[in-house]
DNA sequence: CTGAAAGCGCTTACAG
DNA sequence: CTGAAAGCGCTTACAG
């Protein structure tokens, strides 16, 4: 059987206060005993119960992920276990615990009872819902401490983003400057804020260069690979010259499509993506994309959570991280306009 | 504030014990009682404190996935997701929650005392560890638990396995039948069980055809994309017509090498794969593999996991699914040899 | 700086 | 079939 505080407080001569104290960093501890419980401590191995714990003192240590299961995009795009390691290495780095939830709408009740109500949680991070979705509006009728990935548009809630409309800007405007005037777009779900945003980013600057917004150089879809196969055939009907893909994975698809129908990136197609995962530059060609800090937005949202946690009822913290146009081959270069 | 049993058992007029008696289902409470203490339940959307049920029961209803951060796979093999939402999805259907971990030996340490000594977990999941590792040897040595996802050659543990050898016998038969002599492989790491069984298939289908076992032809990966690229890089030196390479997403990276390198599937190289992934048919050309059911897979990890916790002391679990070869076009045809 | 004691919200023999 | 009570292993005012 594990030891308890009682086991290492009799190993040490002392009460199972002190060493609950010590274990806890109270500075109300003498320097001498303090080594010594932490002494017995170390040669034991002991790891107090972290149940016992969050009943006396209502904290856990461990925090939530929730990442709709929906999103089917989560078994072709990379962007999902990069955001998955990077908090659960963040969490661990400060001695939390994740605990994953894949949202699914037919156990929605039951996470939401889980979360706000069991008491296993400190904290919730979530990634990449819809924006109406209900678990973050009962997530804002708690006390739960939470951040999302991705502002929200209504709500002041705290959250992690990236540029997004910049990002799309920046990527557009790079297609202008190379002289296209047919640019489409293959955008993420518009109930999604970054797939809404970056597309904005688009829009901002056709409007800028005074160039006629085109809805049939529009195709909405939703961060996957398939998806983006399927959305440029669609686009490829109007004979777009460059397109802006909202997300590397989507344009990975979107170069699928081309190839198939026998089209060239760069010489008949230019493409810029977006995230800049690993797999942008293994791609034929390399792909031009905008790149976000992927890995450090996960530690970011952990560490301000944590924040929130330990300082609750402070203002709403907002993080917004810049992108960045990385050039690799996908757009030919300005000789060809 | 969440209310707890004590109020429940006021709203319905019985004691706290009798409440508790409902919620874990004791036979030995009147059926009128029964329904009044749900019904009080429903209303007030009561969700039980799991730390005090974790400290006055010793269960936790949370179970642990374990994956190893080092597998750089994990970006790239839709096999980890998979394997993620099948276990989350199992685990909520049962009325548990999914406690992921990536191991990292720089946290390992810590995560070993939490799983064996928080009292958090109920039970482990662990998944794509090498044989050797001493997270296995530590949950050998301990009380807790847990399953693996692949047999272990030494240790006698509960575990879910793939015909592994079996699939590698197959895929590589299969080649032999379409006439060619120069079958290459592309392993997965061979501290990997996974990885060693299918090599071991190919080598015995060669033994039982009587074809010379090649060292040259066999090139050893670690299962994600960009090493399935460089191991087929290699093996182009020693021009094979033929290659079976261990994971579907290798297989991807290896056409993309062969595509690099002017070469077509299948009419200079033929390709067999290995999972079934979804991708798999979405390659150019679509790629024959062997199929297992992944998802399922973790399903009855968990099924699996439930049943020795609430089962224990009983035999060790050994469960093996079938596989299946499933051919497509990167093989070509019977005519061809 | 330290200890004795109450209490967190459950489960579960025990008694009836 | 039901309730009173002990106990799970911690934390934290409170007293000294």
């Amino acid at each position: 059987m594990p030891l308890t505080l009682e086991d290492i407080a009799k190993h040490a001569g002392v009460s199972r206060a002190t060493v609950s104290r010590v274990i806890n960093g109270d500075i109300n501890v003498r320097k001498q005993t303090r080594t010594r419980v932490l002494e017995v401590i170390q040669e034991n191995n002991f790891q107090p119960n972290i149940a016992a714990r969050s009943l006396a003192a209502g904290r856990t240590n461990v925090i939530g992920l929730i990442i709709p299961a929906g999103v089917s995009a989560i078994f072709t795009d990379p962007y999902f276990p990069y955001l998955i390691q990077s908090v659960s290495l963040a969490c661990n780095a400060k001695d939390y615990s994740t605990m994953l939830w894949l949202a699914e709408p037919e156990f929605e009740r039951r996470m939401m009872r889980q979360i706000l109500h069991s008491g296993l949680l400190d904290g919730v991070i979530v990634s990449s819902m819809l924006m109406e979705d209900p678990i973050i509006q009962a997530l804002y009728g708690s006390r739960k401490p939470f951040v999302l990935f991705g502002r929200h548009p209504k709500l002041d809630v705290n959250y992690i983003d990236a540029e997004n409309v910049r990002g799309g800007y920046e990527a557009t405007l790079h297609l202008m400057r190379l002289g296209h005037k047919r640019i489409a777009t293959i955008t993420g779900p518009q109930d999604m804020i970054a797939g809404y945003d970056r597309f904005e980013g688009y829009r901002r600057a056709l409007v800028e260069r005074g160039v006629a917004f085109q809805p049939e150089l529009v195709a909405e879809s939703d961060f996957s690979e398939s998806g983006g196969y399927a959305a440029m055939r669609r686009l490829l009907l109007h004979r777009p010259t460059a397109i802006f893909v909202a997300s590397d994975t989507m344009a990975e698809g979107a170069m699928r499509a081309l190839r198939d129908a026998g089209l060239r990136v760069p010489q008949d197609v230019a493409i810029v993506g977006f995230d800049d995962m690993p797999h942008a530059s293994r791609m034929n060609p390399p792909l031009t994309t905008i790149r976000q800090p992927t890995g450090q937005m996960g530690a970011l949202a952990v560490n301000t959570l944590i924040d929130i946690i330990q300082n609750p009822g402070e203002h709403k913290r907002h993080i917004i991280l810049p992108i960045e146009l990385v050039i690799r081959e996908s757009c030919g270069t300005l000789s060809m306009s």
